[in-house]
DNA sequence: GAATCGAGAGACAACGTTGTCTTGCAGTAG
DNA sequence: CTACTGCAAGACAACGTTGTCTCTCGATTC
């Protein structure tokens, strides 16, 4: 035998079923005795509502539950976006469907797909696919998306960015004010939205100074070589933009693996925990993930509470935290 | 109107509904060019079939839903835990509804009765109320629960835990065995059971070599504060062992703030990135969370797969990595 | 050429719940 | 004493799907 039903109960109550529909649903009209008497074979038996069964009769009812899909849970900046999610999430009485998409397009809708045919009420996604087209077929219609850190292309929503091109134009105009002229740029494959704002950002900085520009893409987990092949350039830079935390610390690796730490100006893009124990003191660009994920899932409980305008575009303000491997003198 | 169902695909191909059924579940009776028609009618509508029904008619089928609850998904060691299980589930085709409890019994058992009413298949939790007896109630018989990180009590399930106490233990011989008689201890509260194991090793190793304890325990967000006062004590300790990572973050900051970091040995539990770049580097008790992780959930599926053998109770070795901070001599 | 067979396709009931309609019954007014 | 009101509680259908049974029709067998 499987769970109980409504109808077991009504039966070991001696009543009807639909009466303790009415007692299980809070409603005025039933006889306190039996209310009592509906309760306590309720308790008796470890009667729970079958939730599919509610759903498919009230079929106005939402979920209550929302996907987060982020570059990978185990990644710093993702996870305190999932926290703050969570958070918001919880405090509305939501749940959250996560995963983890590694770059991986395929992982992307497949696990769009499978959040929507649990009737997700909402998604929250970092992009990882060139194109979120897909979302027109495998998504729910009328439940609300939000992007968060990367822009989608091919899908209208709601989106959530770091001031990525800003952000790293204003931490390469600092290096250029400490008197750098070979500055160069490390980031992730362009392939990824953030790694080309990044970039931008970089090339805005270095042509209005009428600088050469010198830029690297760091393959996954390669981040500490490819830091390496630059630092050992012929005419070696006297600074390095990091465009991301796993690139800042392969290239911290690289810095002290020749003794450069000292001589070499570090500037990275997303703080990371400890940052500021190192010697020297890293200064980064800091992101606030915890506001990203805060304000996509405003956005998204906004957009399920009935909010329906043109997509926004939300804009999260990175800061320069100067710590002292950015403020080195060239030699 | 809101979602199509079967019976508007039914209409548009010209079939009867089953036959829509029988094609969507991939049954081989059917006309290929009925077939065809069908698979139009279904992708010109964007029809889905609603999972609740399914659910419903087939009572025996699994939602393919586990849920996770740990401390906190945005701290690394939950954070490593959390992917590991997500990506055992994802090559299962299993979702993973996640939540963070934040050392509160409330919301863990409100989240337990939440994913419980969801129909999750099973349930990896690392508790944080002192007595699980709750699931008893608010948990679904039947569906297995696998406790991670810390055991539970008042209720029965697989238990993955790292070998806290002898890693512990290990670890302060470790220290005594470099000279160090005064080694303090500073943990977490001891309502929480890795606190408590862990601290048990560091009475088991000072106790077998003769020497007197120091304890203290780090409130929340207090460790620096915390390890400041152990370390301005009249007979200051001359090696320090931090029982959880975040502690020992905080008794570094204390260090540096007092120019004793390379003067006190420090040994903490858990690692943590970048350890190895300060200075002096940390040595710690690496705990592999990745391993944990990936162990609670094959014990998940084993059970939601059958097993039904006695709990059983599976231990990760933690590893001592020693790299410089572990190694001072006492003065 | 009639009886048999089998495969494809539809009719119908059922899963557990809730909305709507109906019934039963006590209380009240005429 | 009858007719009406109002309210609690039950009967019944329906949500979208799948399991089972039945029907049709062409092919095979004797």
């Amino acid at each position: 035998m499987g769970r109980p039903t409504m109808n077991d109960v009504a039966r070991s109550a001696g009543v009807s079923l639909k009466t303790v529909s009415r007692v299980v649903n809070g409603e005025a009209t039933v006889d306190p005795a039996l209310v009592a008497r509906v309760r306590a074979a309720v308790a008796s038996l470890g009667y729970r509502p079958n939730l599919g069964a509610t759903m498919l009769r009230r079929n106005d009812l939402r979920t209550r539950t929302i996907g987060v899909l982020l570059e990978d849970v185990s990644n710093p900046f993702s996870a305190a976006v999932n926290r703050a999610v969570e958070d918001e999430a919880h405090g509305r009485g939501v749940h959250v469907l996560t995963g983890s998409l590694d770059e991986d397009p395929v992982r992307e809708r497949d696990l769009a797909g499978a959040f929507a045919r649990r009737h997700a009420d909402g998604l929250i996604l970092a992009p990882t696919a060139p194109d979120q087209g897909y979302l027109g077929t495998d998504w729910q219609p009328g439940a609300p998306v939000v992007f968060v850190d990367r822009p989608a292309t091919g899908y209208r929503g709601d989106t959530v960015l770091a001031t990525n091109r800003s952000g790293t134009a204003d931490a390469v105009r600092h290096l250029i004010a400490r008197g750098h002229r070979r500055i160069a740029f490390l980031g992730d494959a362009p392939r990824i939205a953030t790694a080309r704002s990044r970039r931008q950002g970089y090339r805005d900085a270095m042509r209005e100074a009428g600088l050469p520009t010198c830029e690297a893409a760091a393959p996954d987990r390669g981040a500490e070589a490819a830091a390496l092949a630059l630092l050992t350039l012929p005419a070696r830079p006297t600074a390095l933009f990091t465009a991301q935390n796993l690139i800042t610390v392969g290239a911290l690796r690289a810095l002290r693996r020749l003794g450069l730490q000292h001589r070499v100006a570090l500037v990275g893009f997303d703080d990371f925990p400890l940052a500021d124990l190192l010697d020297p003191p890293i200064t980064v660009v800091a992101q606030d993930p915890a506001a990203m994920g805060r304000a996509a899932a405003e956005a998204l409980f906004e957009r399920i509470d009935g909010y329906d305008e043109e997509p926004r575009e939300i804009s999260i303000r990175t800061m320069l935290i100067p710590r002292g491997s950015g403020e080195l003198l060239p030699a």
